[in-house]
RNA sequence: GGCGCUGUAGCCAAGUGGUAAGGCAGAGGUCUGCAAAACCUCCACCGGCGGUUCGAGUCCGCCCAGCGCCUCCA
């Protein structure tokens, strides 16, 4: 089944079609890590991870490239202020790499939570300093960019292509950049590829224009370029990197005679409350506070039920209906397994052929710029054929179809059910957890056989109150968190 | 000021010009000792006003409301 998918830079939807066949680059822009990563973090990483999943389901091999910015750049205007990695060491009186670092790692661990998987190459920007030194240097060769008073910057009036993957025209760009650093540059709108380091400055590197650090661009074209190679097929980040980020991105490779992103993906924002998520506006969710309260998978959950180029608006309905409807298709996906034990050798050939509807209309979805939505909405048609069924006898060859779309599907590529499957954590609470509910749902089972309801019904409010729910069935009772 | 996006049921959210996917919540029913789960049924004048069309949520114009980028931002 051919993809399409979005392109930016096209507008539109275009057929995607790796520059080598069955092989797929991709390169995300990753975090800077300098604070705990939040809800905007989550959706972009995970409607990559899904396009990543996807292209991988569809049979590419995929090297997924995803890097981590630990130069600090600039807190506040265009080209000069403090780095925001050295205002947060100084805040915590950390080493700067000691912020990094450990921002980074928890960067790892919340995406790790949101069953994103591990990018291919996860290249750090202060491990590429030459590479990025060596590229500014063929943008100076070139004519493309220009030494003044120790910085590097690009000359905007020299690459015509500037705003054409955003399509905006440098006269319109309104010019905030700060006087004194306006003299160095030819135009208020050249950016910079390499800054001077002012005494004070914690992260310097040597290079032929005297100590300084890299700007805030320039790592993400060298870095893709050296593990992706020219010309790679998609390049992915939130829509507010568009630009300048990507459109400098762009204007540095090509300048420097590079052959840059093939497809260009940018997911949409997210909001809370209708309102962008701010610091400021006092809505702001770091992940580590939220996956307190809500599942991470639930969250995912949430994130894949609206489309990467959408908004996505989050508040406290919103996390309670996916709760609940992540538990519908969680649960019915347990029970196929569990069915799966001791399965009748029937044939159910209407099942099997709706399975394959669904499985089919999911893929279709997915094929068509990645919609989770549709989706996800085909897996809700297959729960219902699936649960409808459950109430008589369903044998082996339909039980694993049905199995392996929750697993394939919903597992793999939309990354739903953490990978000791469909039990997850929830049912796995560990031996004596079991035994002793186990103790306990026998005593219920003995005053159910005596009709002494209500002692039974007591011990059921009482696991109620406990977080745990009760179920029985005609062929026995269960039991889940 | 420039570029761009969005307004679909109480909430979330799809939707390729032919009379509105899916989920949550809600109502009624089946099943159950009662529940839970599951299943069945019900639940939308698609922001407003014009226009194009045999026909518009879907195209065009205007208006209203909200949002994003243009400065670090996912």
């Amino acid at each position: 089944m051919d993809i399409h998918l979005y392109d930016t830079k096209q507008r539109q939807k275009v057929r995607f079609e790796p520059a080598v066949p069955g092989k797929v680059g991709m390169y995300l822009c990753g975090p800077t890590v300098y604070s705990d990563a939040h809800l905007g973090h989550a959706k972009k990483e995970v409607a990559f991870d899904v396009v990543r999943r996807y292209l991988t389901h569809a049979g590419f091999e995929v090297r997924y490239v995803s890097n981590v910015t630990d130069v600090g750049h600039l807190v506040d205007d265009a080209d000069d202020g403090e780095d925001k990695i050295a205002r947060r060491a100084a805040l915590e009186k950390l080493e700067p790499m000691e912020i990094a670092d450990k921002y980074f790692w928890s960067f790892v661990d919340d995406m790790g939570r949101l069953n994103v998987l591990r990018p291919s190459i996860n290249p750090r920007a202060t491990g590429h300093i030459p590479e990025q030194i060596r590229l500014i240097e063929e943008l100076i060769a070139a004519g493309h960019a220009y030494e003044s008073n120790g910085s590097v910057y690009f000359d905007v009036r020299s690459w015509p292509r500037y705003g054409e993957l955003s399509g905006r025209r440098l006269d319109d760009q309104e010019v905030g950049t700060r006087e004194d650093v306006r003299d160095e540059k030819r135009d208020p709108r050249d950016f910079a590829l390499w800054k001077r380091a002012e005494r004070g400055h914690l992260m310097r590197w040597e290079s032929p224009w005297g100590e300084g650090f890299p700007g805030w661009h320039i790592e993400c074209s060298a870095m893709s370029l050296k593990y992706l190679g020219e010309n790679f097929d998609i390049h992915g980040g939130g829509m507010d990197l568009e630009f300048p980020h990507h459109e400098a991105e762009i204007a540095q490779a090509e300048a420097a005679g590079h052959g840059f992103a093939r497809y260009w993906m940018h997911n949409n924002m997210l909001t809370i409350g209708g309102e962008k998520m701010s610091k400021s506006k006092g809505n702001f969710t770091t992940l580590r506070e939220l996956f307190e309260r809500v599942d991470p998978m639930v969250v995912r959950f949430l994130l894949v039920s609206s489309h990467y180029r959408s908004v996505t608006e989050m508040n406290e309905d919103a996390f309670e209906s996916a709760r609940n409807g992540y538990a519908r298709l969680r649960d019915a996906y347990r029970e196929v397994e569990r069915r799966l034990v001791d399965a009748p050798d029937v044939q159910n050939p209407d099942l099997t052929a709706r399975i394959d509807a669904h499985v089919r209309a999911f893929e279709e979805a997915m094929s068509d710029d990645f919609n989770t939505p549709r989706a996800v909405a085909a897996l809700f048609d297959l729960t219902r054929d699936v649960n409808a069924a459950l109430a008589g006898d369903v044998g082996r060859a339909a039980l694993t179809r049905a199995r392996d779309a929750y697993r394939e599907l919903g597992g793999n590529v939309l990354g739903l059910f953490a990978e000791s499957g469909a039990a997850g954590a929830a049912q796995d609470e560990g031996e004596l957890v079991d035994a002793l509910m186990e103790l306990v749902l026998e005593a219920r089972r003995h005053y159910r056989l005596q009709k002494q309801w209500k002692e039974a019904d007591a011990l059921r409010e009482r696991l109620t109150a406990a977080g745990v729910t009760i179920e029985d069935t005609p062929t026995g009772t269960r039991w889940k968190k």
